[in-house]
DNA sequence: AATGAATGAGAATTCATTCAT
DNA sequence: GATGAATGAATTCTCATTCAT
């Protein structure tokens, strides 16, 4: 959404002193993503958020109310533009399903698993359970909506005789698991057990598109 | 005299006061995975943790060290008892691999996923960074023991030419992946979208199954 | 703007909000020697040197890391002064050895044993084995150089012929023992003995003096 | 008083048990000793003392009602066997008041500086002002006894006419303080500059003899 | 008498949050 | 707006003392 409001909306331009906010709030939210990263929530020293933005401890209380509300919307902001990506992929041209689903899965590993929104992905499963306002702004706005997509394209594939109907309770989890379970590998086994993402991609589509075929 | 009231065990006899510092210590481990699983380690308090054990604040420093070495202990003595288990399933009798990963599979959501060692398998994802010691203790204990068990199935499946020889990097991992993002759904997500876990199994096998038929 | 607040300083200026850290930090030293002084090392609380100093608790840690940190700059900064004070007898205009010895003795009573400096004297003695990093601060800034004044007087004294040349082993603790003495025994046993420390101070002189003369 | 009290009196002789409790005592006692000298009063711990001892940590409390308890009685116990030595100095055979103030002043060095006595004095200087009572103890007991002996010796140096009749207030403590300079210097600035106590002792007779000579 | 498990008051230290400058 | 000094509630851990065995 903010993606389209920005270049030639209405709204007035931001002045200076607009953008030196954003600007602010900006290495506020990396910071913040940082330093949540590195310790999780309880363990977070706002004061290492605000060293590693570069302000003071008192400017951090400029931007956000609290460390719960500056937890959340690190969050939240990481995940706006995934949203956003998230909805085009399912308003596709009309390529075979199997090769939507590659696409779809490729797009998880590399907009996500290979970046630091992993950290955020094991956030909500480590902080979700004391955050349920925030575990249920992932599900409704960037779960439901991959589900959603998946979906869709299993649709499409039973439609078109590339998939058999399954119709099995929560397999849209079960096709992206392997997914998750590689960002999880990654952030705490990887040291014991190095995992190649790219490798074990080609495995995780090659199970699942073989367990999907008709 | 303690021999009489243990007469059928060929253990060392424990004292009255050995055996209720046994107990304790148990009651300590249990409070503990209760506490830590409901707020993480960083938040969980040793004083609630006394209190859930039904004991003062001192005592729990007589059992263990520090809060650290509580958290430890306890998810040791949580994957104890699964750890012989799991090496039972590796020697097993003659049946096909499909049934053996079948089993193999449901003693994972028996044991695990529908107990509250499900918490203990979010712990280790929460904490893991920071607690390395422990992580490589879960992966060398748990996970490495799991991987052979499975690894063995598939040869076996393999060599009878049930299973195709799939050979991928992650082989592993992709196939429990299922079950691991169904813990972590029934502790995040549940709330916002039930998940029927025995339904969800099915779909777990019939997909894994079919990905890896030959 | 502050340049003008200490127009005749050639010191750096310092701002106001630097000023008023100065001077909390003289208020901490000060209690901070209040109360060791009154109750010793380990009995003392930082929630009392906090109180006496007349900030929070949580201060005192903005200033120093921790309480040991506490006790050796409050040992420190009672000493500095001192320490060049002494310097400064050691180069002194040509009177007799006699006379530069009294006024060595006299500056020792009136500095230290008169001021509540005898207590720092008495943590050392007291705290030192404890604090063997403070112990060798102490000797080497303080206990050196005060050695070292009281050898160059009693060498000048051998050369005038006004003293013998007595060449034993710890000479100058001998000397200044009285001293020592005088100040603990106001700070233990005055209630029960009470001490006159110009009368004592007389006696002192006294009795080193003819014990040294030629 | 009890030494007076031991060889033949009417009391029953001791029996097993009360011979087993004396000994237990005394090695608390010891052990008590051991760990004040250690680490003070306040950082002592009991059962450090207990383990010490080779009992366990009530037992302590069979023996002595409290750590302060501990600690007086431990001092106590110390000095006892000191006192009545002291008092035998003062009754002494006619010899010169000279030689005579060797005698007691190596009998200090003997008795109290090079053993681990010394701590003790040290222990009294650390925590004399937290325990009034035993200041007083040790005054009354050790040191107004001590000062007898000293006085007279100096009155018959005076009679005699080996001594100046200098009248100093506080020639006694004079007079002793390089020895308790000694014993503090063992303790705590040793390693930095050590001090060789027969060496120091010649030097402390030699100057205060000839202070003191007529 | 002896033990050592249990208690709980107490102390050092941390850190989110506030607020004067 | 920005700063960073100050606060004090909260938390871990310790240890003298008690008491059931």
């Amino acid at each position: 959404m903010n993606d389209l409001v920005e270049p030639s909306s209405d709204e007035a331009p931001l002045s200076r002193r607009e953008q030196q906010k954003e600007e602010k709030n900006k290495a506020l939210i990396d910071a913040a993503l940082a330093v949540f990263s590195r310790v999780g929530f309880a363990a977070a020293k706002m004061d290492d958020v605000a060293r590693e933005a570069g302000v003071s401890k008192g400017t951090v209380y400029l931007y956000f109310d609290s460390k719960e509300q500056l937890f959340e919307e690190m969050v939240k902001a990481n995940m706006a533009p995934l949203m956003t990506e998230i909805a085009e992929n399912l308003a596709r041209p009309s390529i075979s399903a199997t090769e939507r689903l590659k696409a779809h899965m490729k797009f998880f590993y590399t907009k996500i698993l290979n970046t630091n929104r992993r950290q955020i992905m094991r956030l909500i499963m480590a902080e979700g359970p004391n955050f349920p306002h925030l575990a249920e702004f992932y599900h409704s706005n960037v779960l439901s909506r991959g589900q959603a997509v998946i979906k869709a394209i299993i649709q499409q594939g039973i439609d078109s005789g590339e998939f058999r109907d399954l119709q099995g309770h929560g397999l849209v989890q079960n096709i992206v698991a392997g997914a998750l379970v590689a960002g999880i590998w990654k952030l705490v086994f990887d040291p014991f057990q190095p995992l190649d993402l790219d490798a074990y991609f080609d495995t995780h589509v090659d199970l699942i598109l073989n367990g999907l075929k008709a």
